[in-house]
DNA sequence: CACCCCGATTGAAACGTGTCAATAACTTTC
DNA sequence: GAAAGTTATTGACACGTTTCAATCGGGGTG
């Protein structure tokens, strides 16, 4: 004998439901949808007649005759970076709200992985999609919305107003606080660490910085160097320590600012390795402020990003577009806030 | 003028198509799902259409005719616990290759949150699932297969065979791992930190730790003191320092066994803000080995689950339960590995 | 009592796809 | 060149839901 018992009853529709209420497949329809149109009586029987039938409804049904389904996409960058989990639970708490439903789609910092999502979008009529974009380049998203689901991307402000909504943090501000922080503490020789410039982001970080070394009257050419990195993880940045350390004590930068929690970890870890303390012997900056910031010794200063209210923000930005007859695009921008702990400290020659 | 072009253009279906090819709606469909059975030059010719009227299928339509949709549902108990994002890599990775979509769905701990996203797949009529189940009631899932929609069980090892499969890791013996390295370095008073007993998998940790004692031929009973927390947390590991240091030094445990690693980096905050240096004056070991164990310092020895492996096992599980025609439910048991970093040391009175 | 009105309910049509038996076109064989 | 066989395509229908114009029934009004 098999242990599958699922054919044992078939899954019943709409109509099963009428005939055991004795009322059309419409009004069960009705009381699904505009309860208020059904007279008490008949809306009891049908509830009744559900209840036990044990009907669920075919979302497959709903949406193939709207032409929409009611779930929205979240496509976001990497599932296993921690930003983008809190982000999530924003976005979820919000379209729970909505009673809209979410699928998280991941992109994997892959382009192609990306277009599959997008184009799974289209396939199941996708009312919207909160998108966090793995490049420049947004004409996925532009076809998208010419398919008819709207979107709303996260954590890049440079989309342009007429392609569509962007909820983001400032980042020039978020790299200026940092680089504020860091003058004030007396450094002068700073290595900023990022992924590939082609990210919009973390280049409106590195100005951010800079113009915080303009500002002290010191140039910013001679005060930051630069060392880009191909991803932004952990091994990353462990793996960076030697090019941030070449040239010898002599030339070894004061301080690090790193365009990413991750980053800032692994190099935390990297400078231990070698025997050099933090923060007396450099001082490191992150970017995020994930959980893990406070728990590593020292605990990680960096720059905080509201996380989970830019996931409520987009997801409540895409709810309104989706229902408002004329929609305008919208551009709505956090301001981060510098989040000062154990790693950095005044500068002692 | 609004900003919206949707409605430019109506969105095309697989009639246009045919028209526009000079074929019948059939013959679309035959290209799309069975090509072999279309000549090659109508198949180049509707090939040709689709791409000129960028026609995109309507997955809709698709699963209201067959009753199921090709996507499956991965049900996680926490999008922001590092543990299920790896897994949830391994479900995509193999999902992907069987030409499935996956929706991965939050369940926040929570029992009703996990209720209703049952009930969301069984409304789509996803064709399986993927779960990590709250508690120990499957009743949801159970009702869930009756809808036919069929899961596989992740984490879960007791979950009776002839209700559905499942694969998990032997948390015995991940317990008896820790158990017996920390006997080897001499230990003689250890605490588990835990979440609710209710949870079966920290149960058998705790059996597995207790094995340990018993076959050095210690008592458990006076080695193993138990400190149960509602949460498995970092901030919750961090206050539990103080029921773990009760009683004073003299009573104090020797090392603490966590049941999770985000509780043992909570405790090593905890231990390092109270001036008790780890491993010196007690013993870390973590359980599930999560990047930032390595990060930390000194790094977490702790229990390695094949997060990955237990992922990809899963899916490739549910893909053969959808495929076969007469299937028997299946455990699948990974067994863990002791990770031994810096966190652990030989007992020095 | 005829009329109208109004709320509640119905019936039919439509959404886009997949299936399958039936047909058409074409090839081979004698 | 006709019959038999093979391959390619068609046409119609079903899936479950929602919508909307049409209908029904009952109560109030003139």
């Amino acid at each position: 004998m098999s242990s599958r018992s699922r054919s044992a009853r078939r899954v019943v529709g709409i109509t099963e439901v009428a005939r055991h209420a004795g009322v059309s497949p419409g009004t069960v329809s009705n009381v699904l949808n505009r309860p208020e149109r059904v007279a008490e009586a008949t809306r009891l029987r049908v509830e009744a007649a559900i209840a036990e039938l044990d009907y669920v409804r075919n979302s497959s049904g709903s949406s193939l005759r709207s032409g929409r389904s009611a779930s929205v996409g979240l496509l976001v960058l990497d599932v296993t970076n921690p930003f983008f989990t809190e982000v999530a639970r924003g976005v979820e708490d919000e379209a729970a709200e909505s009673g809209l439903a979410v699928v998280l789609l991941n992109s994997a910092e892959a382009r192609e992985r990306q277009q599959r999502n997008v184009r799974l979008l289209a396939e199941q009529r996708a009312a919207g999609a909160v998108v966090m974009p793995v490049d420049d380049d947004l004409s996925d998203l532009v076809w998208l919305s010419r398919q008819g689901t709207s979107w709303v991307a996260l954590d890049r402000g440079d989309v342009a107003e007429d392609v569509g909504c962007s909820v983001s943090v400032d980042n020039h501000a978020g790299g200026m606080a940092a680089g504020r922080h860091l003058v004030g503490l007396g450094h002068e020789q700073v290595t900023f660490l990022t992924g590939p410039f082609a990210i919009e982001q973390v280049r409106r970080r590195h100005e951010g910085l800079r113009a915080a070394f303009e500002e002290a009257g010191m140039d910013p050419d001679a005060a930051v160097r630069v060392v880009e990195l191909p991803l932004l993880n952990p091994a990353q940045g462990e793996r960076a320590v030697d090019k941030i350390l070449a040239g010898g004590p002599r030339q070894r930068p004061q301080a690090v600012f790193c365009a990413n929690d991750q980053l800032a970890l692994g190099v935390m870890k990297g400078l231990g390795r070698r025997g050099l303390r933090v923060p007396d012997d450099m001082s490191v900056v992150g970017y995020d402020n994930v959980d893990l910031a406070d728990l590593v010794h020292p605990g990680l200063t960096t720059v905080a990003q509201p996380k989970y209210a830019l996931g409520r923000a987009a997801m409540r930005l895409l709810d309104s577009e989706l229902n408002e007859a004329e929609h305008v695009h919208e551009r709505v921008l956090f301001t981060p806030e510098l989040v000062v702990r154990g790693s950095t400290a005044v500068y002692r020659p």
